[in-house]
RNA sequence: GCCGCUAUGGUGUAACUGGUUAACACGCCGCCCUCUCACGGCGGAGAGUACGGGUUCGAGCCCCGUUAGCGGUACCA
């Protein structure tokens, strides 16, 4: 390998960038970067219909966010329409290609007919002297431009990273055609075209492409040109191993959902690494680096994977798992340990979003505290957006109850009295810190005879409108003296109102 | 129908060129910790490697067949 690999990732802008196409992104990424290769952009927008400049936006977007950094590009495939056209015509013009008369009609006669006949159907098309072409073309009739497979006993060969040396006979490759009867390329040979335009040297794309990898190598000998080296990549499928897509799985299947979930790129990334490719040893957790470094197409498995998504027309039965586990706890494990500078710019994005940021949080002691809390309930979370839902009641007064933790921790009556006393006691505490507050509650306790858990859970619920969180003397020293209080006392309204509102879900 | 790719616990993977009771992670269950939940620690259930043959002293790894899934068999990409 040498440092003049060029590698391309080379979406069609239809609909979304899925999680299929951010893994064959990552990949071809992963193997320029290891090898000081090129990774180029081309967007196959060709299919007019269909291609969209909004899906083109969140293609680029989607790769920006996973920091998979382009080289070249982003070259747009219908901008040579006109050299690939001359690339067919060239094909023609050397005997390598054939005009082909035969309708829509006919061909499918002719495979209705190999159909019950259950015989093989390997198009050959009419070939047509010089003369009768003329002829042909006199009368208008339209014609596709078809690609001439040797006649000959001999087969195609090709080399591929995952799958080694693969084999293809000529005489089951059918005449394949290159151009429509209205001059526009097929993919087929758009694509090869553009892989022989760029340099490509290592075609990396998902295993779909093995099957009509024989008609481009085809192509490639009749031009003259080397084939590149191939890789294809085990698809990702769900559950019920069908193909990811937007109509079965809904946003969950696409990479902007991950963002708008709170997901970290890095951990995206390794998460989707991990399929399909392993580093050979038992690490899981690999930085881009680290995976840099240990790709490997050997260690690149040949199996489909799955990613578990959960049914798109249920109800989840937990929201946080709305996507596979495994993913999740890749997400949360990088919450937990990633570096807390690198971890703030994008919980402050949260809060900015959800108007929670504040000034003072740039800075001083407002710094200070801000990353104290984020060290503190970062513990327990999982994605960046549980920062503002379950995170919500440390950076701002109003926040929502949940309604099993009301009833649960704070059913018992005299509470109604107790924590607004507590209050008052918590308010003479000298020196405001989890191991002080924690005395003075313990006292109160056992003044009136009551377990401190009472108080702790009531207060847990007081203060944050949850019954999960941090070691509660924790929270009282984040959340501070006065505000503690002020909800400790505010339980009053609390059950008057009978506390109905529930957290949003993350 | 024909051509091709694939097949290890529920999931993702590991098992050097065939060599001890198939390993790790997620998930699940239990215990410990404990003010809750999570984290963490400890332990457990769960595959004999799709199925059937064959080669070999020995096979998840090699060969053949079957089955299943996927892909191709488009003037889709």
């Amino acid at each position: 390998m040498t440092s003049s690999i060029r590698v391309r990732f080379a979406p069609s802008p239809t609909g979304y960038l899925h999680i299929g196409g951010a893994r064959t992104a990552l990949f071809n990424w992963l193997f320029a970067r290891k090898y000081g290769g090129v990774f180029i952009l081309r967007i196959e927008d060709t299919d007019r219909e269909r291609s969209t400049p909004e899906a083109v936006a969140t293609i680029l977007d989607g790769l920006r966010w996973l920091g998979l950094d382009w080289d070249e590009g982003p070259y747009f495939q219908s901008e040579r329409l006109a050299e690939h056209r001359r690339l067919a015509e060239q094909l023609l013009a050397r005997g390598h290609a054939y005009k082909s008369y035969e309708t829509k009609e006919e061909l499918d006669a002719l495979r209705r007919a190999a159909e019950t006949a259950k015989t093989a159907f390997v198009f050959r098309g009419r070939e047509h002297s010089p003369e009768e072409e003329a002829e042909l073309d006199a009368q208008g009739r339209p014609y596709v431009i078809r690609f001439r497979v040797p006649r000959t006993e001999g087969a195609v060969t090709f080399y591929d990273l995952v799958h080694g040396e693969q084999t293809k006979r000529y005489a089951d490759i059918e005449d394949f055609a290159l151009l429509r009867s209205d001059g526009s390329p097929l993919y087929i040979l758009s694509n090869a075209a553009d892989d022989i335009a760029e340099r490509v040297t290592h075609v990396i794309r998902g295993q779909d492409g093995l099957a009509n990898t024989p008609k481009q190598v085809l192509i490639y000998q009749a031009l003259g040109v080397p084939s590149p080296t191939f890789a294809h990549l085990p698809l990702i499928l769900d559950g019920k191993r069908a193909k990811l897509s937007k109509r079965k799985h809904g946003e969950a299947a696409t990479v902007r959902f991950y963002q708008e979930r709170g997901f970290i790129p890095d951990a995206f990334l390794n998460a989707i690494a991990l399929i399909g490719w392993s580093p050979g040893d038992n690490r899981e957790i690999l930085s881009r680096d680290e995976m840099i470094a240990a790709f490997d197409f050997a260690q690149v498995s040949r199996t489909n994977g799955i990613f578990n998504l959960p049914p798109a027309d249920q109800p989840l039965a937990d929201p946080r798992q709305f996507t596979d586990p495994k993913a999740l706890w890749m997400n949360a494990e990088y919450l937990k340990t990633m570096p807390l500078d690198r971890l703030l710019p994008l919980v402050q994005e949260q809060l900015e979003a959800a108007g929670l940021w504040q000034s003072t949080f740039a800075e001083g002691a407002g710094r200070a505290w801000l990353i104290r809390t984020v060290e503190v309930i970062r513990e327990r979370f999982r994605t960046l957006t549980d920062f503002t839902t379950y995170g919500r009641p440390y950076f701002d007064d109003s926040f929502a109850f949940d309604p099993e933790a009301v009833r649960k921790h704070l059913r018992d009556a005299r509470l109604t009295d107790w924590l607004p006393e507590l209050a008052d006691v918590l308010e003479q505490v000298a020196d405001w810190k989890p191991e002080t507050v924690e005395a003075a509650l313990r006292a109160f306790a056992e003044a009136k005879g009551a377990k401190a858990g009472l108080f702790i859970n009531a207060a847990r619920v007081a203060l944050t409108g949850q019954s999960v969180g941090p070691s509660m003397f924790e929270v009282f020293a984040l959340i501070g003296r006065e505000r503690s209080c002020a909800r400790l006392r505010a339980i009053r309204e609390q059950a008057a109102m009978g506390a109905t509102a529930s957290l949003p879900v993350g």
